[in-house]
DNA sequence: GCCTGATAATTAGGGGCCTATCGATTTGGA
DNA sequence: TCCAAATCGATAGGCCCCTAATTATCAGGC
């Protein structure tokens, strides 16, 4: 961020332009809009989330064992899927476990290994959130016309693509 | 999240398709498509924040200073800026005081504030990577071309709009 | 059948952020 | 004038996430 969200767009963009001559300005404010409409909706997003009562990490496991064949998944995998190391699993594991939604188990073919488990309370705890989580995230482009929305892709992927390819420097 | 960003979108919709009939799915894509963007952005920005060394706390702290008339500013008034709170920036100014890039300078006026200045050595330390700071930010809407730039302020702006009025329920 | 090296999960320790609370100070109304 | 409320920064304790090291197990080459 430019760290210039609390202040009205134009005049952030002045005081940009004064220590910063030659800058594309246009390219400066979709720039601070892209960056203020990200952090907005990723805090409204993980305020919805804590409303549940979980973390955003306890929630990845619980979505992502909700997802997979038998409710049931490894640790490793689980970091994996939720972008975390395998040491954060574990402690959310622990976190979730003591809670009742998962369980460990372990694994006969390789003893190295967990199986990740929803209980039934896990289970029937996501039952009861998703149908609202799914509806109320959904409701975020509602704003927008069908139109529009294809249009919002279009340019989000285009962005997201630059990144991927301006990430080896 | 929907947590689906690692299948290809389309067998991620369809799976959402599956568990809750009658979803829209174009709204279903753009909202994940919106909320993997915002991801990716804010994960590259702090990545870069990350690059010279700070904290995103920290960092907003330098910047927030850095925009103050002399450079000063209590830490009440950075925690709302930096959008953490008291607590928080205690942490932070400690740090920053360590690494000798900050001061924290007694208030006579108020016993209870204190003022927080940047030293010469904060004050060189941004002035050093602020430019490829800007530039780099800048760049991110790089794939984009004007006009294209103007409509995802405006369809981010209507999303954000949204979000707003939908906070209180 | 062993050793070497990979892989699984955990532990240890650290930073960032939070809420709740505290002690000091200031302020404003009775 | 005085006292209760507000405000300021700091502290305590908790959760989340990280990296690095640890322990247990497995797999491949000899």
């Amino acid at each position: 961020m430019l760290f210039l969200r609390d202040l009205p767009r134009k005049e952030a963009l002045e005081a940009l332009a004064n220590h910063f001559p030659g800058l594309d300005l246009d390219a400066v404010e979709s720039t601070l809009a892209l960056l203020t409409a990200a952090q907005e909706l990723l805090e409204a997003h993980e305020a919805q989330i804590q409303s549940y009562g979980f973390s955003r990490g306890r929630f990845s496991v619980l979505m992502l064992l909700n997802r997979s064949p038998r409710g049931e998944a490894s640790p490793s995998a689980l970091a994996k899927g939720a972008r975390v190391t395998r040491a954060t699993i574990t402690g959310l594991l622990d976190g979730l476990e003591k809670e009742g939604l998962v369980e460990r188990i372990p694994d006969k073919e390789d003893r190295r290994r967990l199986r990740v488990r929803l209980t039934p309370k896990g289970r029937k705890s996501l039952r009861r959130m998703l149908p609202h989580h799914v509806s109320r995230v959904t409701s975020l482009v509602e704003p927008l016309n069908k139109k529009e929305m294809k249009t919002l892709v279009r340019l989000l992927d285009k962005v997201v693509q630059g990144l991927k390819e301006r990430a080896g420097k």
